[in-house]
DNA sequence: GGCAATATGAAATAATAATTCCAATCCATA
DNA sequence: TATGGATTGGAATTATTATTTCATATTGCC
């Protein structure tokens, strides 16, 4: 009967995982030791790792020998590979990435200016992101009767995007475009029952400014996505998010304001059809 | 005369760049092999090291020795602590927001996957944009009288953003939209001398592909963003591009496309502004 | 071209670390 | 509570690995 030997970490941590409970004392220590801290599994000597788990090495060994390793060495290999395999790090990557970006010749240099943009992004609203602030914006938008959507220049693709994602969650919506130059009378249907999305980031188009602060008149909720606590739009919004895009080349990447932006609608899209089950039950 | 012993990689990576021009031999050829494979020297002994860098054992340590340190063991530790300081990966990184968005309850889950979605495109497009293509599909652009810009549906929203930035950049373009049904007209008007951007991906809004092939078929180049081999689109390309976007909640990221349109855009910017140095000169 | 200084290779040696072994202890079961 | 089996601690042993040493080769300099 021989073992199946975990050859990677987290096959390995499921077998620990799994036999846990059957282990015998000292080497139940050292297993979950050895789970809580798998760097110094990796880069210790048995000894070492043996004093901070507080059981001898020969405990040590003998735990690597239950999991089917032939001793402490073939143990460590396995989490010494799992230091190797890991990618570099989001900053090392994200440094390369920007380094290429602007020493680097070529037009590769500039895309990947743009993928470093986006990721900074991506990871600053991820940091930023305010639970409450999202709740209440989906709670705000689901109960709206239809949802305008606000954005002009840079915004545009994001505004059209909601759209696009708005009616096929079959959400009654309305996409306030320049084309026609109707927009002060579409503005002038929305009602206190219905609900806005608007979003704009500094230089703000002042047509943005101007229709929000007219449907804030009317009494209609507004929930912007902008990038400072300074922006127009920030006074006449109900909830308000702010998005710091980083740029490159001078343009803003849209990936960070795109994620918020679906997050919203989706989520305007589940508080629905709960309420529907609700109503429903 | 005691030396700085660099103490984090950074330094020691710093420094051995600014020795390297007197370093002998032997030893360079283990700083290049140092900083090249910095994983290896964290985790091999010094004698597989030293036969994987092609050297001598002593060399290593004569290396290690003339940094400042006093044996390899302790240099060693420098590429030890790179290995432990550095985060946690970006894939656990993403392990992490993807099982928060499925397991996860309330809408911040949904903004996770959106997070992880877009995040997951950006680092495939990464891997695997071809850089042959990139330039292809610059000059190709560089070169048309007019850019015409063609997305329905989803894509919309890029073409959109790319139609913005063109017009920043004043390079003339024409935003193909399905708002007043001209299309066929608009499409009529392109000539050899123009070029196209098209992004579709399946399923493929029927159309983009007529007017991709109607446009095709006048000769005028088509540069193709789209997800797979098998698009019909790729059918009628120049040059054309596979995006995998990743998506959520039956919602496509488009980071990596937006990604790779800037690039596009941009690039077609700066190519225009070299070339017209070229012909002041 | 010859000399000194420096660098390199290879093997010997010292240090360190893993593993084994055995006695002592613990624990479950009759 | 006695007994057998499993578990543990600690030291002895073995293995691996870093380091040192010294002979040889190379390089720079006069």
């Amino acid at each position: 009967m021989d073992e199946q030997v975990p050859r990677d970490f987290e096959t390995l941590r499921a077998t620990i995982l799994d036999r846990r409970e059957s282990l015998p004392k000292r080497i139940a220590q050292i297993a979950a030791y050895a789970l809580d801290n798998p760097d110094d599994i990796a880069f210790g000597t048995a000894a070492s790792i043996a004093a901070s788990a507080g059981v001898q090495p020969s405990t040590l060994i003998r735990f690597a020998q239950q999991l089917g390793f032939d001793g402490f060495t073939s143990l460590q290999q396995v989490f010494r590979e799992r230091l190797r395999e890991r990618n570099s790090s989001y900053d090392e990557r994200l440094q390369a990435l920007r380094a290429k970006a602007e020493g680097g010749a070529g037009h590769r240099a500039i895309f990947d200016g743009f993928i470093a943009a986006a990721s900074t992004s991506l990871n600053d609203i991820s940091r930023t992101l305010d639970d409450a602030h999202l709740e209440d914006a989906i709670s705000l938008l689901a109960k709206a009767q239809t949802i305008y959507v606000l954005a002009k220049r840079r915004s545009y693709p994001v505004a059209s995007y909601i759209a696009y994602a708005l009616g096929k969650l079959k959400i009654r919506n309305q996409l306030i475009e320049s084309a026609a130059g109707l927009n002060a009378e579409m503005v002038g249907f929305a009602t206190p029952a219905d609900a806005v999305i608007a979003i704009s980031f500094s230089p703000y188009a002042p047509a943005t400014i101007e229709e929000a602060r007219a449907i804030a008149e009317q009494g209609v909720p507004i929930v912007a996505i902008t990038d400072s606590s300074f922006s127009p739009l920030a006074q006449f919004a109900r909830v308000w998010f702010e998005v710091a895009e980083a740029d490159f080349a001078g343009f803003r990447s849209l990936s960070a304001t795109m994620a918020l932006a679906m997050a919203l609608t989706v989520g305007v899209g589940e508080k629905r059809r709960d309420a529907v089950r609700k109503r429903k039950a």
